[in-house]
DNA sequence: CAATAATCGAGACGGTACGTCACGTCTTCTT
DNA sequence: AAGAAGACGTGACGTACCGTCTCGATTATTG
């Protein structure tokens, strides 16, 4: 199978290019992005390629000709457009920089993109390729920039050497993504903040700090 | 539309039943019973009415008549089974007590019932039935568990009197959440180990404290 | 697969109907009169079924429940509208009985009908079912009369009694069967008379003649 | 349109090229070769352009540009093939002159290009031009023959001077085309000869003859 | 000898119909 | 009245060819 993250390549590579006429970028664009628009309406399961094709002027045959289903069309559409926001501030305090970037994230999950991250996770639990374009387009790039911003908290003291990176932001984000997939509590800034404070608070260097929660 | 969850009442309720056949009780088993087995292999949306139906020996308007929807009968046969197990120990310690019961849900989440937990979750982004029968019938009753569990931390002296225990139990459980929905690091029991002690801090028993926050 | 012939059944045979929903005798003629009646606009290779059902205003799929393929579907459908006409008369003359009939079949074949005929036998030629269905349910009645027709001829001394009958009647239908499928020359009454004399030769009734010829 | 027959030509006229790449004569023949091996195997409608193109190793659109459809492209194909057998001997006696190329043609039938003749008929009854192209690059030059012997015929007695040569011809060689069509009657050397002696029987002019048939 | 022009192969393009599958509804007979 | 059986109209699936359209490469004539 063709790989997902090849769908729409040569972007690095030589130009080395066969025979045949030439792939058409304006249908692959076309396609990308009637599918997040489609997406942003719909659910996963309720967006058809044949809607996708139609919307984007394009022959069905031409969406399957490089995307296998409808998992890797949607994660190439995603990877294709992810948000240039949700950046981490250097803002000289970690609790800063952390709490802005999940408000932030916490903005872009009410919004139309967070239907599409809805769909992707909901399609995701029955394909794997298409979680797995989620984590490395999506969860990835933001983590390495958490991580830089945990480094620094790191070196201004405001966090103990040893910590384990993955587990505190998971600690971070895991209740965010819990209440944005289970929908069984408010999303609102304060709760960002409070979050904040008991996970961040935790993993402090030893220093009187105060208990879980308010 | 039906009510998902009045789809197989009258079991408590008067026995005032009007002329006819009744209803089988045979068949609404062997619907529910099907309906879980097949979630298990397959997804939310590769499961089909008709293949339940097949695997009942029953006829698909007898589904229908019962159930308005798929996600109404995933709902029903979900809470119809609810594990007996899940429930909070009392070790007299809060660290013990949490971390042993979201070691189980790590455990159950990892088996044959996680497949299904994951479908549930999946359909229900695009289905706020579904996703309200799962908050409703699995999150509620555990949360309302893990709620005393909390109140017995505090009457222990193990955590502030004003926690907000809705913050502090997604912190706890959001990550495992998100590490199963997301599939992007492992859950083990070490795992469960280390987030139980970021979040719930130094509310750990073995150690000599002289109170949760100081 | 399902007999060509059996699409439509239980016609002659008792009506011991097993459970379940009776198929729709509406559906199943308003299929095959639109066969028809788009069979008589275009080819064999130009009918869809896509047209066909929506013509009828009917499903694909019950197309395809009760028809394989499209050549059986044609079949069914010519044999279901078999004409009524193309008797043989009993003039008591071989020669007008075969003419008349003749000249009927001639009449026929340049109507809608002869579209329909055209169509079968070209699908005929790349589906042995449909030039069996052909042979079998519009070929032989009609052959069945005529060799009735020429046993009276027989008894009445206008053939010998060893004629080989499907030589005959070959020789007689074959040149209208070629004109009509080649298109090379005129189907005339006349041409129709002039054949029977060539071949029946002094079969004719009106004239004493002492030999075929003269 | 292009002309079917033209597609093909500047054989013999005047060479007065253009500039630009001459058509590939190499191509050319293999796209025909191709088109009759196919035409062998599967029926009309089951020759595709992009199989035959595909076979003969060329681009599908060097194949449209010389051939505006698929009934041009086959009459051509069967064309350039016709066979150079199926001439008419010259015996010194009528009968054995037909019933030699008649037996003949009964052969070829039952070949390789039988298929090919059936499927150029099939694809002629809804196609004008293809059975147009039949008529004139087959059946008429066999029958430019045909009526030069049956002048010799006539020259010997044989036949009536007022014979309708093609009434006689088609009733020669129409029951042929109808059993080939058809299928519904054995086509041996024997039924040639007992067709000829019918047929030629009756054409013959005042002599004592047999009665029809045998 | 360069410029021009038509062909070649390859193969992507927007379409149409294919034959299949599941949907949710319905109509029958049976329990 | 509910059951199973299963046919119904609907609509999306993923595939196969259609006939058209670029591509770069090739092979002629013309300037």
């Amino acid at each position: 199978m063709r790989q997902v993250s090849a769908a729409n390549n040569d972007h690095g590579g030589r130009n080395a290019r066969g025979p045949g006429r030439p792939r058409s970028e304006q249908a692959r664009l076309a396609i990308l992005r009637s599918t997040l628009k489609i997406l942003g309406k719909h659910g996963f399961s309720d967006l058809t390629i044949e809607e996708v094709a139609a919307h984007a002027g394009v022959g069905k045959a031409t969406v399957y000709r490089w995307w296998p289903n409808k998992a890797a069309l949607i994660a190439d559409a995603f990877a294709n457009s992810t948000t240039r926001a949700l950046h981490f501030p250097d803002t000289g305090a970690l609790f800063t920089d952390m709490s802005q970037q999940m408000r932030q994230l916490v903005k872009v999950f009410r919004g139309r993109r967070g239907r599409i991250v809805s769909a992707i996770l909901s399609g995701g639990q029955s394909d794997r390729d298409l979680i797995a374009a989620f984590r490395e387009r999506f969860l990835m790039p933001r983590r390495l920039e958490a991580y830089a911003t945990l480094r620094r908290g790191i070196r201004r003291g405001e966090l103990r050497k040893d910590v384990d990176m993955d587990l505190l932001l998971d600690s971070l984000y895991g209740p965010i993504y819990m209440r944005f997939l289970i929908r069984h509590d408010k999303m609102t800034p304060d709760f960002v903040d409070r979050l904040c404070q008991l996970v961040l608070g935790r993993a402090q260097p030893s220093r009187k700090l105060p208990n879980a929660s308010r």
